[in-house]
DNA sequence: AATGAATGAGCTTTCATTCAT
DNA sequence: CATGAATGAAAGCTCATTCAT
């Protein structure tokens, strides 16, 4: 009834896609969602859904930006823990915390990892946020003076991320926090030596 | 010995489809792969594909059963050891062994590990695997009397999940030995108490 | 009154659609048919076909829908006629009236009649009419004082159904209304007793 | 173990061909029988069937051949009955076994009419064999001092033929031998004249 | 006589995207 | 801003038929 736009900021319809496509590619992966699956369950059409995005790819590496923005915010904040301990922990409730309200997202993140085609243009950003995230903690177990920091910040990244991709694939049965919890006791663990070298082949 | 034959044996063509398979789904994921695709980089033609193999999905399968077979093997061998902590070893060091030298399986794998439409006749495999590494390391960390065995094993298992996603995502880059045989040294360190509990939302 | 269009109204192009398919599955039957047959037959592509129609199948059945529609009314129109024997002469002559007007539909009507495959979704609009048209002359027959008025009905339907097949199979060189003519006159003469009992065999 | 001939003559092989043939035609139609689906019906392979005819037509035609000369000869037994009514109704009662004993020709026979692209060889026989049938029954009620003998016979030809579909298509429902006599003494009941010409149109 | 292997042609259907209105 | 119409490309798959053995 206001005279002034019946319809929504531009801003909005792009969110209000966004979200639509984040539910339809979480539910049936990036190539099984339709252009018109996406602007349905958005309750628009397909030409439509053009006049807001270029193309599908560019739906999702909106979607990428989106919560990368996300990740890099809260991850700051984090950051900004002086204790390094603490700054450990809160590093990974906060990521705990992260997937588990944007489960969605992190389907559809997971789902196109392998996906060459589909990654070429993410490929940048996803491969930049690893690099911050292992620099991060490489940094972290280094003010914490434990050995080979690198290899253990690599190792964390890859305990969080196959534990974040087994909660999202069952959110009800995995219990997300206990595993969080020691993760977190592992890190702060004095290092031991190797006890076997890899066997001659 | 064996003549030469213009028909090959039918067992013969079929492994080299799944080969050829294998490197397509590798390169462009499964749904990117058309039939096709997978006939040419065998050498034939589509129809033939279906003379081998009733459907692409079929096909898929198959290549989840061959590799299924040689991880169970491989397992299996491994967890003979009579040592808790060698069999440990072993464990990580055959599972790195198998990734490292079918690494297009995998990232075949994990690249359908969210694509419920696909995964249908596969899951059920794919959960007794993980489900038997699961029990696998619980009881062996049970073994160790470490404490919480299963919460250790699941984080061990997410661990060698995304490190091996690491991996499979840069082979060259990636420092695979030292990152298993940290994941090793921490898998057998005692336990600590846990830090921090997770903060109040 | 209405302007060229360069689109046309949705239903000008789905009954456009329905006249060509009917013409194509007339000429080569409904499996003979392909859909690119039959979007070419109507001047447009596959692809656009199917903006107007789900499935090849389901443009059968909107063909059934219209032309049982079309026989309901008539058949309708023609059993108010009050005196029985005129009722059943008006019946025959606009079934036939309505056969020689729409020969395609009933060629392509004949043609999926052994077809189970094809008529599943179908099978209920025709059942039903056959059994209208059997408890509509049962009634007429009964109404005229006729013994065995089902059984009656029964071989005149057949006489109908074998004949409009005739007619159709060489429309041109089949005496319909000589035929028709005859059909009517037989059904509305007195029973005979019947000479002859079945051989025993 | 007899030294002569470990297979069957050639007659039996395509006799049994043939039948599966018959079957599988009966069962899904003749464009839904694959010429595979027949081989495996009768426990060969596809190529082998090709050694017996030259052609999935060529076997459809080898079974309207075989019916057709099934039904010539019972129709020449039975058109030397003497007596015309005798004759007649020995006619009808042979065609209606003939029907009933060869259901699944009669159902592949009634299937493939109107599918131009599949009778084109067939339908010199096919024509030639109703052009009897119409040529002897208007012989007969020529015999019998009926009026306009063609028109009986083509009506009488009208009746059988959507009898007989009638029949085949349920066949445990249908009252074959009721409707039969009916016809048969329709067929000798003296002449009426025409109640009711066409309407104009 | 018998068969596995092989293929060209073609099927129905879906999709991302564009265009005219 | 919004949409129905339109399409080229390609998908998975089936088939009648042939060929080499």
């Amino acid at each position: 009834m206001s005279p002034r736009r019946r319809h929504a900021h531009s801003a909005d319809v792009r969110a209000h896609l966004m979200d639509a496509a984040l539910r339809v590619f979480a539910r049936k992966g990036y190539d099984g969602a339709s252009v018109r699956d996406i602007a349905a369950e958005a309750g628009l059409t397909a030409p439509l859904l053009y006049h807001y995005f270029p193309s599908k790819k560019a739906l999702l590496q909106a979607l990428f930006e989106r919560s990368g923005a996300l990740v890099m915010s809260a991850f700051a904040q984090a950051a900004a823990v002086p204790d390094p301990r603490e700054r450990l922990a809160a590093l990974l409730w906060i990521s705990a915390r992260i997937v588990r309200e944007h489960q969605d997202f992190w389907r559809v993140s997971y789902g196109v990892r392998f996906q060459r085609a589909v990654l070429d243009d993410l490929a940048v950003g996803v491969a930049a946020q690893s690099a911050l995230f292992v620099q991060l903690f490489t940094a972290l177990f280094t003010e914490l003076g434990q050995p080979a920091p690198q290899v253990r910040a690599r190792t964390l990244f890859a305990t969080l991320d196959g534990l974040f991709q087994h909660y999202v694939l069952d959110p009800d049965g995995y219990p997300l926090d206990d595993v969080i919890s020691h993760v977190i006791a592992q890190a702060l663990s004095p290092p031991q030596p190797p006890p076997l070298s890899p066997p001659a082949e």
